[in-house]
DNA sequence: CTCCTAATCAGGAATTATTCTTATTCGAGG
DNA sequence: CCTCGAATAAGAATAATTCCTGATTAGGAG
């Protein structure tokens, strides 16, 4: 069973490049809108495609973060994310959280694979004051 | 500034006692399912319309899991939740976690507010075989 | 009990994020 | 160069959820 093989095209290179070059934790259409802005033809489904092979292939994270939208990373580090309960921007963090103890597997007759912790909380703009729309 | 009225109508009663008396975690297509049983003619806008109300109140919950659909739980007590990766089922964990430290606050310019974990395992019933369709 | 009216309803259209389809183009190994 | 499976653009399709509208109703006032 052979891997499948995936070509460098000049679409998915921009792509990589684009999200590498974030540290904003961009939605696809995002990312559709800034490398629209070098190759103007590319379509939203090519964006999706690509942001899927390269998240497969690990060079890349997409989060799975409550909401209706993805988000995509381009820092593969192990870390964690905390978002923003008013305004919905995702901050990185480089820290440390409870580790999952054996004491939850054997709560449960699942067979634990991996534990997604998300913080939230209220980020330095939206602490100043209610956001003025 | 008079809070808004509630009025407990069929409709809100009906989708109250279906999503009480489940433990499965149901979606709101699920939800709708079962109380059209009772009232054939709801309308699925009615159904997210009063999970909505009824999670504002804080007398059910709306579970903020990664995922398209999002689910409802009658129990509104502290715990927390291990989702199938291959069937989508849902169980409860009721551990404890520890508290938001303020050692997490120094190391972000956040203000944290609580955490959730959701844990990814498989069911007994998938880690059985292959699920038959 | 009867009235009144804001809250709610049913039905269906609209929105939003994402995936799928199809005909055409292209990257890269030989 | 040639070849061919992978990839692309464009747009249709899907799926979950929200919104809109005109009709209905819960429940407090009288
Ligand atoms: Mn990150
Ligand atoms: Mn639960
Ligand atoms: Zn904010
Ligand atoms: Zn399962």
């Amino acid at each position: 069973m052979a891997e499948k093989q995936h070509r460098m095209t000049r679409q998915r290179q921009i792509i990589l490049e684009t999200v590498k070059g974030l540290k904003t934790h961009p939605t696809a259409d995002e990312i559709f809108g800034l490398v629209r802005k070098r190759l103007p033809r590319i379509s939203l489904g090519t964006v999706y495609r690509n942001l899927d092979i390269l998240t497969e292939q690990g060079i890349i994270r997409k989060l799975d973060t409550a909401g209706q939208q993805k988000r995509f990373d381009g820092d593969v580090s192990p870390h964690y994310h905390v978002k923003c309960v008013k305004c919905g921007k995702i901050d990185d963090l480089y820290f440390e959280l409870p580790q999952p103890s054996s004491e939850w597997s054997e709560k449960t007759s699942f067979q634990i694979l991996e534990y997604n912790v998300e913080l939230l909380g209220i980020c330095p703009q939206c602490q100043k004051g209610p956001s003025h729309h």
